[in-house]
DNA sequence: TCAAAAGTGTTTGCTATACACCCATGA
DNA sequence: TCATGGGTGTATAGCAAACACTTTTGA
């Protein structure tokens, strides 16, 4: 492979990394993938890769992400960006870094081209990960609870309609304590970001759910709260 | 000048911007240069400039602010990495920008060998700026007066010692409204981050005031409130 | 009829806000 | 003695937290 593009100055290569998110099965899981070349070769890793010359660092993102796991469509806000000069031993390498979140009910997975493999793991049984990854990764976690607190981010966690018990149980989840129902749900309708679709969901041998959804759902808009 | 940097896919160019705020004269102010070279000669921009193949995004940042302006050591944080392939009219440039605070204490500038010149510019009655830094100035004006609400932030606006006026005074500036002095007073108290020094301080025809100084002044460390 | 989750209000404590006067100094 | 900003406390309202029982369904 020949070495076409030449500059005055030297130039670091700028490339993207997803941190994506799910709850399921009553845990915070992470999605990585198990590197397929070197450096780094079986270890596993975020999804990400090389900024195009003409794309601007969140469609990067999203390319990645789409072709190593099929995923697309989903909440993506930037993270921060790391520049360690010796965090990749191939060159310099700015990595940018992106907090997503995906819905339980749309996660499924299509290992791709330059991932062996892609899989979720909780996060709190991670194998080891290449590059300064764990470090994107406390940081991501570490912002997702902020955000919690102050934001609607949550609801990029749940499907297109919820009952109120699902969501209570994400905030359980994401915060690792148990909540008050009745407070839970006097603080999310006071809100008044959720309204009812009018349908109700059998499952169990007790009383159904009522059904909601988030009111202004722009794919991706965050509210802050207060 | 010779291309002698040559790689096997395209590189852009990373570069640092610097946000820096100081409040003085009764005003959030903004520190900008005035470029002396092409493109956008004779317009002001923010200080900044291009990373070195060795050092980390950061420590770019500090460099390019005292080369331009000659003030170092001061409170910095990252605040958004720009990559819209058009923002450059040179060549493919992602900026990663910096937030950072002066106390009006210290803010002797002086113009050094990129810029043309560099002076202070109320926060509204800004110039044309140059490639999109009017975008990221409002986007740090945002996250200052955020951080200002949960934070202790402002302390990196503030002398090593001061009165409780002058600190109740930028939190006036920064949020645009007046505040009752002695809600501000139980609500600093309270927090536990300032201590007195033991000192008056006596400026004009009335009662001196007791001087205070941040408890943990860790060189830029920020507190999170509650 | 039983088990299991859905749904519903009130009391209490704390935090945020509104509000007015005396103090110490220099001119 | 007067003008100027420094310094102080209390009452009220709004929000957050604690807390237990009835409802509806499927097996």
């Amino acid at each position: 492979m020949s070495e076409n593009f030449c500059y005055a100055h030297p130039h670091p290569a700028v490339a993207t990394d997803v941190v994506m998110f799910t709850v399921r099965d009553e845990r915070l899981e992470l999605l990585l993938i198990k590197r397929a070349n070197d450096p780094f070769r079986g270890i596993w890793a975020l999804p990400g890769g090389f900024l195009d010359i003409d794309e601007d660092l969140e469609a990067c993102a999203r390319r990645e992400l789409e072709e190593e796991t099929g995923l697309s469509g989903l909440y993506m806000e930037q993270l921060y960006t790391f520049s360690d000069p010796g965090r990749d031993p191939r060159e310099r390498v700015i990595s940018v870094t992106y907090l997503s979140l995906v819905s339980s009910n749309r996660l499924e997975l299509r290992a791709a081209s330059d991932a062996a493999d892609a899989a979720w793991f909780p996060i709190d049984q991670l194998p080891e990960l290449a590059f300064d990854h764990g470090r994107i990764v406390a940081l991501a976690h570490e912002r997702l609870l902020a955000k919690l607190e102050y934001s609607t981010i949550a609801f990029q966690l749940m499907p297109y309609t919820f009952t109120l018990s699902e969501l209570q149980s994400v905030y359980e989840i994401l915060r690792g304590e148990r909540l008050d129902k009745r407070n839970f749900r006097k603080w999310i309708q006071a809100l008044d970001l959720i309204e009812q679709t009018g349908e109700l969901r059998r499952s169990g041998q007790h009383r159904p759910a009522r059904v909601y959804r988030a009111k202004n759902r722009g794919e991706g808009e965050i509210q802050i709260i207060k």
